[in-house]
DNA sequence: CTCCTAAAAACTGTCGACAGTTCGGGGGGG
DNA sequence: CCCCCCCGAACTGTCGACAGTTTTTAGGAG
């Protein structure tokens, strides 16, 4: 073996899983600590000890932060240095406008394409709410309804674009949490109901009612889960 | 060989100019290939190659593709290959979907706080127009108009989805440019008088006017300019 | 006790290297 | 003449190193 600048590295290598980037494991759990307030917003984030932490060189930690910044939890100063982002009250006001109108969109195209497998996922989701027993759950369910529906939009753009103000929502949504422990069995209620019907909607295959009745749900829940502005 | 830790370098170690680091130089290169057709849609990118042309490393390079990623101009497969976007028609009108909702959200708030520095800016931005010749000359033009609205308006994250989608549009842009070398003076006319109408709506500040008129003037124009469908 | 300065510590940007994987072509078999 | 397998070329993911900066820390001066 040729003598290594290095010959200090004790791991023999790291094999590269397959379909499984370093990069990608250290993004989810960064984000994992920042949607659920492990790290507070505003903290600083040094690359040197997060590689560290999971005991990997710098460039994977680069990567992640890079991605972490496109999904919005993370910004950049003029010199480089990362923070987790402080969400204002305008700014989520902003992102569930953003929200909103996407969201409706994509509803009134997955209207004109629904069918039975998208149906499935919805109903299931919706069963699955109903037994849900904790806020993070009910929360998560929730994202991933509608999260279905932007899928069933097919529409590339659309889901890009939700998908980059997503973990935001969840950041918000983490922070509320840790407000309010219980859950509120109304909101749960009304939620599930507003879920069934918009399923309901979907299946009529009304484009423009079905763009209403996402905004109008959106609209509803944000007054409710504690309107921004 | 067991080469030693690397007393080779022979470039004078590149300074880290402030403020300007290679990935952003290289980033904004890429982006005009793309953006100006040079790389064509569909085209590979690779790393290697790109870094030798520019004589740097393939981490600023890897970074700069990361950005364009964020930009919609690349796209990465599975493995991790990149390639130019391919905008699809679906694509464009999606692109185009949002950014009206994003602007004319952005031209309420920019109404409700219009001042002269603003009116300043996009008052010279119309006279500029006025002297341009080409069309590309005019594209920019009218992107920066439209830019100039959404900083106006101060609101950080819709800014920051704006941006996320402009590169896409100028890619777009410059793809129907391409096709028609030459300005029609009625278009151009056009512009020009909806330019100095949106100005004097948000001058007058009514939030509720400013949005239907940027509304209404984004999809005036995207139905002239080829409309996607 | 506070404010300012200089050395130390910690970072970021970039580099060159290497291992494993994937793509492209050529040769052989059907 | 077409299909399949194997080999070499080209790539991506990740690593450790280093130079230039920025942020702290440790003293001193006032």
């Amino acid at each position: 073996m040729p003598a290594l600048p290095s010959p200090k590295r004790s791991s023999p290598r790291r094999v590269v899983s397959r379909r499984k980037t370093l990069a990608l494991v250290i993004t989810e759990h960064l984000r994992q600590e920042i949607v659920t307030g492990v790290r507070e917003p505003g903290s600083k984030i040094s690359e040197p000890t997060i590689a560290a932490a999971h005991d990997v060189s710098r460039a994977p930690v680069r990567e992640s932060l890079r991605q972490l910044e496109r999904e919005g939890l993370v910004v950049f100063d003029a010199v480089g240095r990362s923070r987790v982002v402080q969400l204002t009250n305008d700014d989520v006001e902003d992102i569930c406008g953003i929200r909103a109108s996407l969201e409706s969109t994509a509803a009134g195209h997955a209207a004109t394409r629904f069918h039975a497998a998208i149906e499935q996922t919805l109903r299931s989701n919706v069963a699955e709410m109903e037994e849900a027993t904790t806020l993070d759950e009910v929360s998560q369910l929730d994202l991933a309804f509608h999260a279905a529906i932007m899928e069933a939009s097919g529409r590339r753009r659309l889901i890009t674009a939700w998908r980059a103000i997503e973990p935001q929502l969840r950041l918000w949504l983490g922070t509320l949490q840790r407000l309010r422990e219980a859950i509120s069995a109304d909101v749960l209620a009304a939620t599930l109901a507003a879920h069934r019907d918009l399923i309901d909607v979907l299946a009529s295959g009304d484009a423009t009612a079905a763009r209403k009745a996402v905004e109008v749900h959106i609209a509803s829940w944000v007054c409710e889960s504690g309107g921004s502005a």
